[in-house]
DNA sequence: TGAAAATGACTGACCGGTCAGTCATTTTAT
DNA sequence: ATAAAATGACTGACCGGTCAGTCATTTTCA
């Protein structure tokens, strides 16, 4: 592993630990094996190296997304459909990947105007794309009732960004089981989404 | 108002721009048209300021909190009585002062593991248990499904938080209308939440 | 051998916290 | 009533520790 790669993985960890100001670079050389001096050959300032990280620490995020955009042609769009979106995100968001970057992207943004926007792009819109593509298949198909959350596809990203805050924040002192949550929340969304069902 | 205040207000200001490490109390002195010792005079250290700042900055949130729940007894419990719970959301999120909070504690919880519990206790615990009343209630008068969602009530929180977050980074650039959000959200779990219609 | 890479001691700006001194206001004494 | 005394809120210059960034020197390697 070449040293910018260790540099940018002993970063994040410090970064998330203890946030940026509270960064000293010389932790961050320390935890990668190589001088101060040597931060400084591959990152011109801690606030590009911060920024690298930032890219960075998206980079395994937005590969999840793809690979579950990949699939999703493939299986048939109905409440399942969505109930297998959340369980895929559930095991992701159990991992703590999720919830420390975007901490660091809400604590930082006021400093780092440019970070908001990036994980936007790479993370939210994406997001949204796919949850957007599932909904329009369905209402094709007779399966949802899409055009309920056309404008705001961002309702069925809500439950996801509180459990990954909550398991942040709460999870200590009032635990929350992420894979039934948002189950429970995808029973509820699901009945509202499905259209009246025929009587017999 | 007495300086005390003063430096509570101005703190807050600046602890919410710049985040706990960059506040420095020279310029929350200033920002309070007092001298830097003064505010040592009302605070034992940069610490203990934070804290009232944070104690001082949720006592509106939870006001509003305590408004609402006085009038919910004497509303009628059906779908209207959640499409009212988050009007009156909206418009104090509308504020930003419940972004501006929601901010600074996710941010700063790694280094003040406290505020989250009180934030906990002090705003999403009423919440929920708001909520869970008017579902209680609803599911009694068999106006809501209410045991469907019984053990997770935050799910009705999630958009709450989606919303305040929203507007806190993404509002800038893609701007997200908090009522009509909301009620779309309301539409959907409503109509999850209500029992199947009878055909006539 | 010499150029490129890496090192880490060093510098200077910055900021939390201190404290000796000031002065407006209140209390006491005559 | 009024002067003297006491009070304590307030001030701001100062100190000491911290840390981002630099650069003269050393190490690596082709």
């Amino acid at each position: 592993m070449n040293k910018q790669d260790r540099i940018l993985d002993a970063a994040i960890d410090v970064f998330v630990q203890r946030g940026y100001a509270d960064t000293r670079m010389d932790e961050v050389a320390e935890k990668a094996g190589v001088a101060k001096g040597t931060v400084y050959l591959h990152f011109a300032s801690k606030e590009a190296l911060f920024e690298a990280v930032i890219e960075n620490a998206l980079a395994p995020i937005r590969e999840a997304l793809e690979f579950m955009d990949g699939n999703a042609h493939q299986e048939p769009v109905d409440a399942e459909a969505l109930h297998r979106f959340y369980r895929k995100i559930s095991g992701f968001v159990e991992t703590g990947v999720p919830g420390a970057v975007m901490r660091l992207v809400i604590a930082e943004s006021g400093r780092f105007p440019g970070i908001a926007e990036t994980y936007f792009k790479t993370i939210i819109e994406p997001g949204l794309g796919h949850l957007s593509g599932i909904l329009d298949k369905g209402a094709k198909e007779g399966t949802f009732r899409g055009e309920m959350i056309r404008e705001h596809p961002m309702v069925l990203i809500a439950p996801v960004l509180l459990a990954v805050l909550w398991k942040q924040l709460f999870q200590d002192f009032k635990p929350l089981d992420t894979a039934q949550f948002l189950d429970t929340f995808a029973d509820m969304a699901c009945q509202g989404l499905i259209p009246e069902r025929k009587q017999p």
